[in-house]
DNA sequence: GTCTATAAATCGATAGAC
DNA sequence: GTCTATCGATTTATAGAC
């Protein structure tokens, strides 16, 4: 053991954080699995390997599990937004996120959009950092999609806002559950498909 | 009151069915107000104005309430298949089709889809009448992609079932919710925008 | 900080009187 | 068939020993 173990405590504030991460990364892929309300605490705390009043010492309750997985979430979305490359154009950088959250979505740790009528949501707005973050995630987007707008890459009539709704909703678009359950198609391809789908349409293109 | 209602049965039968469709309606609201799990059935009987045991005499669970919703839900999803013009081209039917259920969806009459995790899922396959009424609807849906795409009026390189995924997929587009809960377009311009982006993408066209 | 044990609330389902 | 009252199981959350 190093000698500065015990005189400083980040170590061991490292290790909480390491802890944390397990919980949210299982916490993550529960609600991905089976949604906020069908995911029970108790199973949590059984994944992570812990007992359930110990994952109380770390949240303080099952909405802030919750939120806290979700803001982790939208960090790792925000991520995945910076790594797209500079150059390319601003529609290929949006189909670079859509394909990223769908190859998270059939791994299994993309969880579904707060449904408008969900539990989670309410509490979600109240949660401080998810809003910043949120905004932070939608703006940048909201750039390259007004961007492809002007270029003529994305329909220009569509209101912006519909086409950044359109997007998180692809993320978790139940589509590529079904596509994924009949087992015809290999993720890539599903990938491809939904994408696809979700900027050319379903109609056949003449161009 | 007519001579024969005390000697037929059926006026009362006829009560009990009216009954059932009250609470059939009133479920099929709920589920998709909050969907299976959140819904809970002190709450369906309160809505229809009755007692939870006198439910429980005429849907032995919860899980057949909402299994009888959906079998209804499918018989009004196949009656409006059956209201599309028999003259108009396949690929409007199909969308003739979605903007009803869109707009059902507004009106908040449209559950989710099962999704491929939930814990309806597994007694809705078990149902007899469900998965017959399933498959009925997707084979007529399916009769018009086929038709659609030999027609090259849809893209003839999508698989069919990807088609028709996504034709269900859009019924329960959270993508609704959100422009409806922004206030900035009516029901109309919802569907009109929903419809437009199924079918035509994000993506500019040139055509 | 982690555990065992349990409180408090909710929900699906039923017993039994009318 | 409809009601009041309640059972049994599950789940969130906490008390208290170590």
């Amino acid at each position: 053991m190093s000698p500065q173990a015990t005189a400083r405590p980040t170590l061991r504030e490292q290790q909480l954080k390491l802890r944390e991460d397990v919980i949210l990364r299982e916490v993550n892929a529960l609600l991905a699995e089976k949604g906020y309300d069908l995911m029970t605490v108790d199973e949590v705390a059984a994944r992570v390997g812990i007992a359930k009043p110990s994952l109380y010492k770390h949240f303080e309750s099952k909405e802030a599990l919750a939120a806290a997985a979700m803001v982790r979430l939208l960090e790792r979305t925000r991520a995945a937004i910076e790594a797209q490359p500079a150059d390319a154009a601003p529609i290929d950088r949006l189909k670079g996120v859509v394909r990223w959250a769908l190859h998270e979505h059939l791994r299994g740790q993309m969880p579904s959009l707060p449904s408008t009528r969900s539990t989670l949501r309410d509490s979600l707005v109240r949660h401080p950092g998810y809003i910043d973050l949120l905004i932070d995630v939608s703006d940048r987007l909201g750039a390259w999609i007004a961007d492809a707008q002007r270029k003529k890459a994305l329909a220009p009539r569509l209101p912006p806002e519909a086409i950044l709704y359109t997007l998180f909703a692809r993320a978790c678009d139940p589509v590529s559950d079904y596509l994924k359950l009949s087992g015809n198609f290999s993720d890539d391809e599903i990938v491809d498909l939904v994408t696809a789908t979700c900027f050319d349409g379903l109609a056949a293109r003449r161009d």
